[in-house]
RNA sequence: UGGGGCGUCGCCAAGCGGCAAGGCAGCGGGUUUUGAUCCCGCCAUUCGGAGGUUCGAAUCCUCCCGCCCCAGCCA
């Protein structure tokens, strides 16, 4: 899909075990728990375990790491496939679940049992957390770690059966209370919670947890590269102690990169939950929100996306990208495939003066793309042009249409302003100009050439639509790092108004996406926008190298 | 002051002992019926700091400094 590689730790790594046989077949995995919708930083780890995949000429599961049904449900599960199939990837085979394994890890905790290297534990959680001492101190032993295999066979099964309750006890591996490495004092391999479970219903009431299910996981599925994040890097020792003392079918490896992090956004499943659950963005895929569906719906691209991820790399060190970043890599797609139309986001009415009749033009769809063709737009004696675009007098550096002075109406004629009306408040409400003649496809014979160029809607056949501008969500770089969301929520992130667009986008599919020439990026709303009643989310702004200097 | 990581341009990031890629942002200039795009040019004698090894170090060694992660029966 995509054909550029930037050099990156984790390509030459596996570029290294394939020369020296360590592998034979690149086989990665995606492994989102189904407890939320997937974010930017998400799209990350599918670009890279997908995207390795596909460079090596191997595969890529999308495996549900549901091994907690208290926080899990069929409808991110839903939500999380469809964004994946929308990034343009395809898992191999089935999509898989932690859960279907759930069987296997239970003979293989047995099996840690009967070799000694896991005991049923009844200390309370807190109990628990005193006898593992700190970050200084060595823990020490559970009072029930020298239980015999029979007894914690008997225990375990107990367990199973439901016949204790949650909190009762634990199944926990018997490691090193001493180890530097808290997550080797004696880990839990198996909790008990007396909950349905979206995909095994009330088979179960035991559930293992990451620690023991993700590396047997891994194993099952042949995975070759497990590609995590940084904070796993302290769980490999124990990674590899569960695929070292257990009968796994093969022997898969952690590596781990640096998750992504942009800023003025925040990419935490308990605060983009938080903004949903308060109500300040619509929901999960809100257009403001950092969400793959969010970012579906304010018409970022797969593409665009894809290409983001590619460009800010695959390192170890932490780091904070900038979103101007991420806006660039939209433009980049969007400018090269959005085909251009005409909107007028801040109506003011203009009456050509000189024209009697409407005409037909022809107006390309691309400046640099003669394959998207061109498409016929009206242009009748009264338009709508912006008010942005008209002032009575002002210097020279105002490019648009000033009174006495000349613009080219886009795609159309050089036109020249007369006058206008203003109301009782000085606000002016129309202007009138005339077209200067056989400027249609050339300059002004008299050589007094237009000053700019200005966007225009015909007003006979023009559209009301709805205009959703979206601006971002946070004022502060780092808002992970405020005491309180509501000090950095940017007021204005969202702006509804009314525009007039051109007739033909009235009529287009949701999640058409066009460039509005000289406003920005827009796309029909994946879900509110129906023919005859458009409803255009701004994507994002077009460049803007002058405001400031004005 | 336990363990594990990371420090290369404002931001991201290549580089793996031979003399600092690229992208983003920024700044100049050109083209332009989008103040867009496109094009051209500029933008780290220097790689957290200090020593050392070497003909030669961002790359190797030592010490120091800074930042991140770990004490869930979350993932």
């Amino acid at each position: 899909m995509d054909t550029e590689h930037r050099s990156n730790f984790l390509r030459t790594q596996i570029q290294n075990d394939l020369n020296a046989g360590i592998v034979d077949r690149v086989v990665t995995r995606f492994p989102p728990e189904p407890n939320g919708y997937l974010h930017i930083g998400h799209a990350k780890s599918i670009t890279v375990n997908f995207g390795l995949a596909e460079q090596f000429g191997g595969v890529c599961n999308l495996r549900f790491d549901d091994t907690n049904p208290e926080k899990e449900s069929q409808r991110f599960i839903d939500a999380i496939k469809s964004d994946v199939s929308w990034l343009g990837y395809q898992w191999d085979g089935d999509v898989r679940y932690a859960s279907s394994y759930f069987q296997q890890f239970y003979e293989w905790a047995v099996h840690l049992i009967e070799s000694e290297k896991a005991y049923v534990c009844d200390l309370s959680a807190d109990e628990a957390r005193e006898y593992r001492g700190t970050l200084t101190t060595a823990g020490r032993d559970s009072p029930y770690r020298n239980r015999p295999i029979e007894e914690n066979l008997r225990l375990f099964e107990s367990m199973r059966a439901g016949e204790m309750e949650e909190g009762a006890c634990v199944l926990r591996a018997k490691i090193d209370m001493a180890s530097p490495n808290i997550n080797l004092r004696d880990p839990t391999l198996y909790r008990i919670r007396k909950v349905a479970h979206h995909q095994t219903g009330d088979d179960w009431v035991i559930y293992p947890t990451y620690d023991f299910a993700h590396g047997q996981e891994d194993a099952i599925e042949g995975i070759s590269h497990s590609i995590c994040t940084l904070e796993f890097e302290d769980h490999k020792p124990l990674y590899d102690w569960f695929i070292e003392n257990l009968p796994v079918p093969s022997r898969p490896r952690q590596f781990e990169f640096a998750r992504l992090n942009v800023n003025f956004t925040v990419t935490s499943k308990r605060k983009l939950k938080l903004l949903v659950d308060s109500g300040v963005v619509s929901g999960w895929d809100d257009p403001r929100m950092p969400t793959i569906a969010g970012m579906r719906r304010r018409g970022y691209t797969p593409t665009a996306l894809r290409h983001f991820c590619e460009e800010v790399g695959t390192s170890r060190s932490d780091g904070v990208v900038d979103v101007a970043m991420l806006e660039s890599a939209v433009r980049n797609d969007l400018n090269r495939q959005a085909p251009r139309a005409m909107a007028v986001l801040n109506p003011l009415a203009l009456e050509l003066t000189n024209l009697d009749d409407a005409e037909i033009l022809q107006i390309p769809n691309h400046p640099a793309d003669e394959i998207m063709g061109k498409r016929e737009v009206r242009l009748s004696p009264r338009i709508w042009i912006d008010r942005e675009d008209f002032r009575q007098e002002a210097n020279k550096k105002f490019k648009r249409l000033v009174l006495g002075k000349r613009v080219r109406l886009r795609g159309a004629y050089v036109i020249e302003a007369e006058r206008c009306e203003l109301d009782d408040q000085g606000e002016v409400i129309k202007v009138y100009a005339s077209i200067v003649p056989q400027t249609l496809g050339g300059d002004p014979d008299d050589g007094v050439k237009a000053k700019g160029v200005i966007h225009w809607v015909d007003a006979e056949t023009g559209v009301e639509a709805e205009i959703r501008s979206y601006d971002r969500l946070f004022t502060v770089e780092d808002p992970s790092r405020a005491d309180n969301f509501d000090d950095v929520i940017n007021p204005h992130s969202l702006l509804v108004t009314r525009g007039i667009v051109e007739m033909g986008l009235a009529s287009v599919q949701p999640e058409t996406r066009f460039q509005f020439e000289r406003e920005g990026y827009f796309v029909a709303d994946r879900y509110d926008h129906a023919a005859g009643a458009p409803v255009y989310n701004r994507v994002i702004g077009l460049r803007d190298t002058w405001t400031s200097h004005e």
